[in-house]
This record gives structure tokens, C-alpha cells and sequence, in this order.
RNA sequence: UGGGGAGUCGCCAAGUUGGUCAAGGCACCGGAUUUUGAUUCCGGCAUCCGAAGGUUCGAAUCCUUCUUCCCCAG
């Protein structure tokens, strides 16, 4: 038994743990690696780091295997967290977590690894890789509703041949289980949510820290009534309802005032600084059928074939779209959906998969 | 200044033959969902109806005065 070496990313969740816990039992030598690539804030999040590398500490001490801590903030800052200002700065919506997987986890955290002398790295996301006729393909976890395939689908054939997901054939609750009867104490702990290793926080004051307030109006799309004023077109996003706060509009003639639906964000001008808003979830400008996607990246390193029918994600958890893909280039790719969407936004990411196949994909133009 | 209309929760807005009538929506707050940002869902949100008196068993709904705003006259 030549057993050869993984190295796990541990959160100090369960799903990583248990991750680490599987690939033990398979007979790898496990090495557990802890990131630690946020270090802006104060106390309450060093609170929080620090319970989590204690969580790993001690499941670590639990399964039998040495952990070891490594410090990325440079790198995400630079090649993430830049990125993620540069983007709301324009005015865009952009998803950091995509970044951080295909910056971070799987290539600072891929060549720090290899440089350990790991044969390969795993990591506690659901979803799946599979070698197929010499190429590697990034599959959708068997557990769909945890699915995190989206957020990887920028790994390249390189990055996934050194990959593996233990978790790939795994629900969330039997990986619960598993975790309970070993006795692992983060068996419940609640699922971390908001920005990987940064984590939830109020967004708009978050933003605010990096991108000063800049006042314009807010101004109804289908006539540019003046609505309102927001603080700063990056801290409203396409299809945003929450912070307009435009109460009730007296509507001239109307009975009762005229409509009393909620408000939600249609567009942006950055030249002049306005926000458009539209009343209605339902209002006709909040949907499109067709996108263009610029900064594509194909898993397999071959583009999708055009007018071929295939499903896309215009952004993490919506059901699959059916759409095919009218034109495709190194530039970008136009999609068409059978459905209009609703508020395809700039920034996200638009995922394409053939069934269980995660294709890759690009960002929303 | 004269004539008319109106002032109900932050914003719209029901309710004026007086009797659980202080609806509803938006906004806001809290929670759920969620490894982005959103969306969505659930819960909360006027002992008080411009102010002060009066009538009445009882008024936001009737009367009086005051006050504010709007429209037309000027």
C-alpha cells in the first residue's frame, strides 16, 4: 500500500472535515491545510477565524491527521479582492467566490501542495470530477441543492486532474451523519454563508469601507420621474429591492393612489450617475432572453458547440435554464435562453452544463 | 383677502347612515433560505386617526374654534 498524499482544505466545517475523515478511511495520507487569506477586520472576525481553526484543530486531533496553516491574504487581496472592488466600481456585480476558487484554492493552495510533495488536493465542496476518454470533467454533486459546481466551473484540465471531492456522492445530512458518529463536534455546526473567508456582514457598510458613498437620483425607467436619491450606484445591483427606500407614490389621476407594488432596480447610468428603477417583480424591463458573456473559461479547454441545447445557470442557485449558445469566439459567447430570465446581471456568471457536465462558462457582459 | 377641498403609521391609502374600524400596499426592522451580490419566504410595525374643546352610553367618522396644505378667485 503505497499510500499517497492529499492534502485537504479544512474550514473547520463539517463538510470539509468530513472530507478529510473520507479520504483517511480510503487510505491517503491526509494532511490538512487551514487558510487564513482575510485579515482587514478587528476582533469579531478574528473571533470567528480563530474558533474555525480551533474547530479544525480538534477534528483534526480527532481523525489522526497534521494540520498546517498557510497564509494567502496577499494573494487573495491582490488577485481577488481586487478584482471583486474593481468590478463594483464599475458598477458591475461581480462574484468573488468564483475568483477565489480558481485563484486560491486551486492554484496558491494547488502549488503549495504540490510543492508539500501531495499527489493531489480534495476539498469539501459538493460537486464531482471524473476522468472521461483523457480529459477531466467537473460534474454536479449527487446532493443537486448543494451543488457547488457554479462556483468551480473556472478550474482548468490541469487544476481538476489534481483534484478530487470526496463529498461528490454524499447528501448534506448523510455527511451530517457520518460526522455525528464519528464524534466530530462541528456534526451541526451551522453552514457558513456570505463571502468565502470573509463571511457575512452588512453589505452595503462592507462596500462602503472601499467605495465612498457618490449621491445621484433614482429615477423611474419608463418615464425618468425622480424617485428618489441612493448613495452610490455599486451598492445596488439589476433586480435589487431592498435600500431604494421609496415608500408609497402619488400617482396623478390614479384611484387609491395608483400602484403600491415594490421597487426594484432596472439599470444603471454610470455616465450621469443614475439609478433606474421599475415597479413590479413582474415589469417587462427586468427581463431578457438572450446575454453575452465575456471572460469565458471551459473546463475541458474546448468552447461548447453552438445551437446545441444545453442548460445554464445565470447566476448560483436558479434551476437550471434550457438555452443554446448562438455565437462563440474567443471574445465571448452569446446565450439564448427558451425562457426570458430575469434580471440577468452584469458581473455573475452564466454556467453552462450538458446534463450532470459542468461546461464552464463566463461573465455576464 | 373671498370661495371650494383636504389633513389617518416614514410614504401611498381604505375607512366618514357614529358602535371590535384603526384595512391593505410600499418602506423599514427581525428571522428563514444561501459558500457571491440579489431575489424569495415568514414575522414585527399607528391604544391612535392635524390640535383643543363639545355632543353621545359610545366618534377617526357629528358640532365649534384653531392650525397646515392644495385649488379657484385676486
Amino acid at each position: 500500500m503505497s499510500s499517497k498524499t492529499v492534502v485537504v482544505g479544512l474550514s473547520g466545517g463539517v463538510d470539509s472535515s468530513v472530507a478529510a475523515l473520507l479520504l483517511k478511511r480510503q487510505g491517503w495520507k491526509v494532511i490538512g491545510l487551514f487558510m487564513k487569506n482575510w485579515e482587514d477586520d478587528d476582533s469579531e472576525e478574528y473571533c470567528s477565524s480563530r474558533q474555525d481553526l480551533i474547530d479544525v484543530m480538534s477534528v483534526a486531533d480527532r481523525i489522526g491527521i497534521d494540520v498546517e496553516v498557510v497564509n494567502f491574504s496577499v494573494e487573495y487581496r491582490e488577485r481577488v479582492f481586487a478584482e471583486f472592488l474593481r468590478e463594483y466600481q464599475a458598477g458591475r456585480t461581480p462574484n468573488p467566490d468564483i475568483l477565489c476558487n480558481s485563484e486560491i484554492k486551486f492554484r496558491a493552495f494547488l502549488d503549495h501542495a504540490l510543492a508539500l510533495g501531495a499527489d493531489r488536493i480534495a476539498t469539501g465542496h459538493y460537486a464531482g470530477v471524473r476522468e472521461f476518454d483523457g480529459r477531466f470533467q467537473l460534474l454536479k454533486a449527487e446532493d443537486g441543492s448543494k451543488d457547488q459546481s457554479y462556483f468551480l466551473y473556472r478550474l482548468n484540465q490541469g487544476q481538476l486532474s489534481k483534484t478530487l471531492f470526496p463529498l461528490a456522492a454524499l447528501y448534506k445530512r448523510e455527511v451530517r451523519r457520518i460526522a455525528e458518529a464519528e464524534g466530530l463536534h462541528v456534526a451541526a455546526k451551522k453552514d457558513s454563508t456570505g463571502i468565502c473567508f470573509i463571511g457575512e456582514r452588512p453589505f452595503k457598510e462592507f462596500l462602503m469601507r472601499y467605495l465612498p458613498p457618490q449621491k445621484g437620483e433614482i429615477r423611474r425607467l419608463d418615464d425618468g420621474k425622480v424617485l428618489g436619491e441612493h448613495d452610490g450606484l455599486m451598492y445596488h445591483t439589476l433586480g435589487q429591492r431592498k435600500g431604494l427606500l421609496i415608500g408609497g407614490v402619488k400617482e396623478k389621476g390614479q384611484p387609491g393612489g395608483g400602484d403600491h407594488d415594490a421597487w426594484f432596480v432596472a439599470g444603471k447610468d454610470m455616465e450621469k450617475n443614475v439609478l433606474y428603477v421599475v415597479q413590479g417583480h413582474e415589469h417587462p424591463a427586468l427581463y431578457r432572453d438572450v446575454l453575452v458573456a465575456e471572460q469565458l473559461s471551459w473546463v475541458s479547454g474546448q468552447a461548447p458547440h453552438t445551437h446545441w441545447v444545453y442548460t445554464a445557470k445565470p447566476r448560483y442557485r436558479t434551476a437550471d435554464q434550457p438555452c443554446e449558445v448562438e455565437r462563440v469566439d474567443g471574445e465571448g459567447a452569446e446565450i439564448r435562453f427558451a425562457e426570458p430570465q430575469w434580471a440577468l446581471t452584469p458581473g455573475q456568471s452564466v454556467v453552462l452544463y450538458e446534463s450532470r457536465v459542468c461546461l464552464g462558462g463566463g461573465v455576464i457582459r
